[in-house]
DNA sequence: GGTCACACCTATTTTAAGCCCTTCAAA
DNA sequence: TTGAAGGGCTTAAAATAGGTGTGAC
C-alpha cells in the first residue's frame, strides 16, 4: 500500500490546505502498486521498477538480448523510493538578499519569514538560516542585530523582481513537468495490469 | 583509572571475554578529551504561559501552534534556541557547556519575566550532553560488531557509524572507520569521559589488522 | 465500521488499499470481501478544516493520522499470509519460511509491538522475512525489502531494531564475501579463476578501508567489475563501466563507480611497487591490464609500499605500524583544515531560582524585545497568517 | 464503549560519514 | 555526455506536549 507520507516534496504538508490536496491527489496516485514481481531464472525476485519508478533506462542496450540479462535488467532496487526527501532548489542572490532583510526586520520568525518568502518552505528557511549561521555567522549576527524598520518594503516588488520571479517559476515549472512526467505511466501501467 | 571496565569491553579480539592486563598501568590514559557539542536542558519557569502573547512581543521568537505546541526563541549570546510550552516548562538546546546552558536559560527566563509572567528559575536540569573526538587512528567497524556485539549495531546500508551502547557509563557511542567517535546520552561530563576512555583501548584494539 | 467475513467468520472486515487498489478486506484473515471504490465515502471523511490559527485540533499530527488511516489489514492470519507471499515471491526454502513465521509468532507476542501503529505493524511481517534470510546469509539487501513492502528506510530500522532486541537475536554481519559470490553467480561469472580474482580484489579492497562503513553491495559489485574489465579483450569497445551496469541490470551506478575509482587507486599504490613497470605508465585507465601481476606479487608489492611508506616519514613512532592504505573519507577530512577547538571560557552563574537583572542587564534586553510598532505589524502580520487560509 | 498504557507525529540541538538526488561545468 | 559538487536525508540522545492511533480489559 502506498504510504502517502514518502511522495515527494511536498510530502510534509506545509499547510493544511496541502493536506487536503495532497490527500485528494492520492486518491488517484494511491494506485502506486506493490512492486510488480518477477522470479528469474536464477531463483532471485526481480522488481519491475517500470511499474513503480521513473523509467531508469529505455529498452535499448539489446546488443545482449540474452532473456536472462533483459530480465535481471530491473532488478537492482534503487534505494530511491519512500524517502523522505524533499529536494531544495538552490537560493538565488535576490532570495539570499530577500532572506536578509526579511531575518533583519522580523528575526528568527522563520513562519514570518515563510510569508515574506512564500515560494520557500518553512523547513527550507531554517536550513538556510543554518547554512548561513555557519558559513557567514558575523553576517546573520548583524542582520539580527540591525533591525531593520519594518515597512511594508518587504513584501513591495520591483519590477526586477517581478520579471526574476517569472523567471523562476518558468524553471520550476519545467521541473515540474519533468517530475510529473512518469506519474501517467505509472496509471497506464496500472491499467494494464488491472 | 576504571578498574572492571576492560573486564566488561573486551579490548583484545582473540580472548573476548579474559580481562586484559594493562601493559602500562599508570599511562593508560587516551590523552585525548572528548570536547562538548551540544548540551539539553529542562527548567520550569513556575508559571502558566501565554504563547500567544510570549510570540508577539519577544523578538527571535517563532509560534506556530499548528505545527508545534511550543514557541521557539532564540538568542545569540550564548548562541542557543529554546522551547518554550505553556505549562511553563522549557527546553534550552545547543549550548556547549553546561554553564552556557544555565546562563542561556537564565536569559530566556528573564525575557519572558520581562513581557509580565511571574517566572522563576526552578528544577534546572542538564537532560543531555553531545561530545565528540577524534582517536587519530581508523578502525576495523566489522571486526568491532564481532567481539563487541552485545554492546553494537552495525548496518552500514542504513548508517555508516557502529553504535555502541556502553552499559556503564550508560553511554551511546557511535564509531567512525575514521576514528571519529560521537558520544551522547550524558547527564554529566564526567560520563563522557568515562565512556570514551572506555572505548579506547578497544578501538585500539581494531586499527589494524585485515 | 467492520462487517461479518464470510471466510473466518471475524467482524473485521473493512476497507483497505492493499496491493494497492481498493478492497474491503478482513483484517484478521486478509479475505477480500469485494472490490469497491470508496472514494466519494472518502472525500466526505475528508471534512478537515482548518479555518484559522486557533489552538484547536487541527494539528499537523492530525494530518499525519488522517492520511495514514486507511490502511490494508495487519491481524494474526494476515501477517502470516503476507510473510507467506513474501516468501513466496522471493522463492525462499521452506525452511526459511518456517523461521520467518516462527519470528512472526514470536514477534505477535510481544506487548511493545501491540501498539504498533498500522503501517508499522506491516514493517515487523516484512521484518521476520528479512532477518531470516540475514540468519541464512540470504543476500537481500533492506533497501529491496523497504521497497517490496512499501516503507521508508527509517521505520524498518526502528522495527528492525527493537525486534532483534525483543527476541534478543544477535545478527552477524553482512558478508561482503557472501554478496560476492552472489553476484557472481547472477552475472554467470563462474569461472574458478574469476571468482578467485574477485575475491582476491575484494580482500584489497577491505585492506584499503573501502567497505566499512559502507553499504555490501557497491563494493561487491566494484570488485566484480574490476575483475571483470582485466578479462575483456583490450579490443572490446564497450568496457566502459556503464555499458557493464546496462548489460548486467545494474540502476544506479554513481556510488558503484566511486567504488571502483577507489579500488583502482590501491591497485595502482600497489602497481607502483612493481620493479619492472614505469610509475609514469600505470594509471587508472589502463591499470586493469596489470591486475594479474598485481594479484600475483600482492604480499611483496604490500610490504615494498610500506618500506617506501615508511621511509618517506621516518620520524614516526616505532610501535606504530605505517599504513599503506587510509579510509577513504580520510581525503576529504584533509582537504578540510582541522577546526581549532577552544574551551569555552569558564563563567558563573547564579542558580538562584530568582531572576535579577543581573540576568539579562538591561541594555542586552531591548534586543529581546519588540518595539509598539513592530508588535503592531506583527500582530498584522500573524492575522494575515492566520485569518486567510492560503498563507502558502 | 470507556479507561488505560503505550505509540508517535510535529519541533529543537549537535557531531560523525554514507547515500542519493539535482545542478552545473568541462570534455 | 560525464563527473564533480553541493544539499538534504540517514543514526544516537534527551526533555518538552497535545492529539490521536492501537489493542486489551
Amino acid at each position: 500500500v502506498m504510504d502517502e507520507d514518502h511522495v515527494g516534496k511536498d510530502n510534509t504538508p506545509e499547510n493544511e490546505e496541502n493536506v487536503e490536496k495532497e490527500a485528494v491527489e492520492e486518491e488517484g496516485d494511491n494506485a502506486m502498486p506493490v512492486p510488480q514481481v518477477r522470479i528469474s531464472e536464477d531463483g532471485t525476485i526481480v522488481v519491475n521498477e517500470a511499474s513503480l519508478l521513473v523509467e531508469a533506462s529505455p529498452p535499448k542496450t539489446h546488443d545482449h538480448c540474452d532473456s536472462e540479462v533483459v530480465y535481471e535488467k530491473a532488478s537492482y532496487t534503487t534505494y530511491a523510493s519512500f524517502k523522505k526527501k524533499t529536494h531544495t532548489s538552490a537560493w538565488t542572490d535576490r532570495e539570499t538578499n530577500k532572506f536578509y532583510k526579511a531575518l533583519s526586520t522580523v528575526g528568527t520568525d522563520f513562519t514570518l519569514i515563510n510569508a515574506i518568502l512564500p515560494n520557500r518552505t518553512r523547513h527550507e528557511i531554517k536550513n538556510k538560516f543554518k547554512k548561513e549561521e555557519r558559513i557567514n555567522r558575523g553576517l546573520v549576527d548583524h542582520a539580527i542585530k540591525l533591525r531593520k524598520h519594518f515597512d511594508m518594503s518587504v513584501f513591495e516588488q520591483t519590477e526586477s523582481d517581478i520579471e526574476a520571479e517569472k523567471e523562476e517559476q518558468r524553471k520550476r515549472d519545467k521541473k515540474q513537468r519533468k517530475s510529473k512526467s512518469y506519474k501517467p505511466r505509472q496509471k497506464r501501467g496500472r491499467k494494464k495490469k488491472t | 583509572s576504571l578498574p572492571g571496565a576492560s573486564s566488561m569491553y573486551p579490548a583484545t579480539p582473540a580472548l573476548p571475554m579474559t580481562p586484559m592486563t594493562p601493559a602500562t598501568p599508570l599511562s593508560d590514559g587516551s590523552g585525548i578529551v572528548p570536547q562538548l557539542q551540544n548540551i539539553v536542558s529542562t527548567v520550569n519557569l513556575g508559571c502558566k504561559l501565554d504563547l500567544k502573547k510570549i510570540a508577539l512581543h519577544a523578538r527571535n521568537a517563532e509560534y506556530n501552534p499548528k505545527r508545534f505546541a511550543a514557541v521557539i526563541m532564540r538568542i545569540r549570546e550564548p548562541r542557543t534556541t529554546a522551547l518554550i510550552f505553556s505549562s511553563g516548562k522549557m527546553v534550552c538546546t545547543g549550548a556547549k557547556s553546561e554553564d552556557f546552558s544555565r546562563l542561556a536559560a537564565r536569559k530566556y527566563a528573564r525575557v519572558i519575566q520581562k513581557l509580565g509572567f511571574p517566572a522563576k528559575f526552578l528544577d534546572f536540569k542538564i537532560q543531555n550532553m553531545v561530545g565528540s573526538c577524534d582517536v587519530k587512528f581508523p578502525i576495523r567497524l566489522e571486526g568491532l560488531v564481532l567481539t563487541h556485539g552485545q554492546f553494537s549495531s552495525y548496518e552500514p546500508e542504513l548508517f555508516p557509524g557502529l553504535i555502541y551502547r556502553m552499559v556503564k557509563p550508560r553511554i551511546v557511542l557511535l564509531i567512525f572507520v575514521s576514528g571519529k567517535v560521537v558520544l551522547t546520552g550524558a547527564k554529566v561530563r564526567k560520563e563522557i569521559y568515562e565512556a570514551f576512555e572506555n572505548i579506547y583501548p578497544i578501538l585500539k584494539a581494531f586499527k589494524k589488522m585485515s | 465500521m467492520p462487517s461479518l467475513c464470510s471466510e473466518c467468520g471475524e467482524n473485521a472486515v473493512e476497507e483497505d488499499h492493499h496491493f494497492s487498489q481498493d478492497h474491503k478486506v478482513c483484517t484478521n484473515c486478509g479475505n477480500v470481501v469485494e472490490e469497491l471504490s470508496f472514494q466519494a465515502e472518502k472525500e466526505s471523511s475528508a471534512c478537515f478544516v482548518f479555518s484559522d490559527g486557533s489552538y484547536s485540533a487541527s494539528t499537523v499530527a492530525t494530518a499525519y493520522h488522517w492520511q495514514n488511516r486507511k490502511r490494508k489489514s495487519c491481524g494474526h492470519k494476515a501477517g502470516l499470509k503476507e510473510i507467506s507471499e513474501l516468501c513466496k515471491l522471493m522463492k525462499m526454502s521452506s525452511e526459511l519460511q518456517k523461521r520467518s513465521t516462527e519470528l512472526f509468532e514470536k514477534a505477535y507476542n510481544i506487548d511493545c509491538f501491540k501498539n504498533y501503529m498500522t503501517k508499522k505493524k506491516h514493517v515487523l511481517n516484512g521484518c521476520c522475512v528479512y532477518i531470516s534470510c540475514r540468519q541464512e546469509n540470504w543476500p537481500v539487501t533492506i533497501a529491496f525489502i523497504c521497497d517490496l513492502i512499501q516503507c521508508s528506510r527509517q521505520d524498518f530500522n526502528s522495527v528492525y531494531k527493537s525486534l532483534l532486541s525483543q527476541l534478543d537475536i544477535q545478527i552477524t554481519s553482512v558478508c561482503v564475501e557472501d554478496v560476492v559470490k552472489h553476484l557472481l553467480n547472477k552475472f554467470g561469472f563462474e569461472e574458478p579463476e574469476f571468482v578467485n580474482k574477485t575475491m582476491k580484489v575484494l580482500q584489497l579492497a577491505k585492506d584499503a578501508w573501502i567497505s566499512s562503513g559502507r553499504a555490501a553491495e557497491p563494493v561487491a559489485t566494484a570488485a566484480v567489475y574490476i575483475v571483470w574489465k582485466s578479462q575483456i579483450n583490450v579490443s572490446v569497445k564497450n568496457v566502459g563501466f556503464k555499458n557493464f551496469c546496462a548489460v548486467h541490470g545494474i540502476g544506479s551506478y554513481c556510488n558503484i563507480l566511486k567504488k571502483v575509482k577507489e579500488i583502482q587507486q590501491t591497485l595502482l599504490i600497489l602497481a607502483h611497487q612493481i620493479p619492472w613497470v614505469d610509475n609514469k605508465m600505470v594509471t587508472q585507465k589502463n591499470i586493469s591490464s596489470y591486475l594479474n601481476e598485481i594479484l600475483n606479487y600482492e604480499k611483496s608489492l604490500k610490504s615494498r609500499a610500506l618500506e617506501a611508506h615508511a621511509s618517506e616519514s621516518a620520524d614516526d613512532v616505532l610501535d606504530e605500524p605505517k599504513m599503506i592504505f587510509e579510509p577513504p573519507c580520510y581525503k576529504k577530512r584533509k582537504r578540510e583544515a582541522e577546526p581549532i577547538h577552544v574551551e569555552p571560557d569558564c563563567i558563573s552563574v547564579s542558580s538562584s531560582p530568582e531572576l535579577t537583572e543581573l540576568d539579562i542587564p538591561d541594555s542586552e534586553m531591548d534586543q529581546y524585545l519588540k518595539t509598539p510598532e513592530e508588535v503592531a505589524m506583527c500582530s498584522n502580520m500573524y492575522e494575515m497568517m492566520y485569518g486567510t487560509p492560503n498563507d502558502k
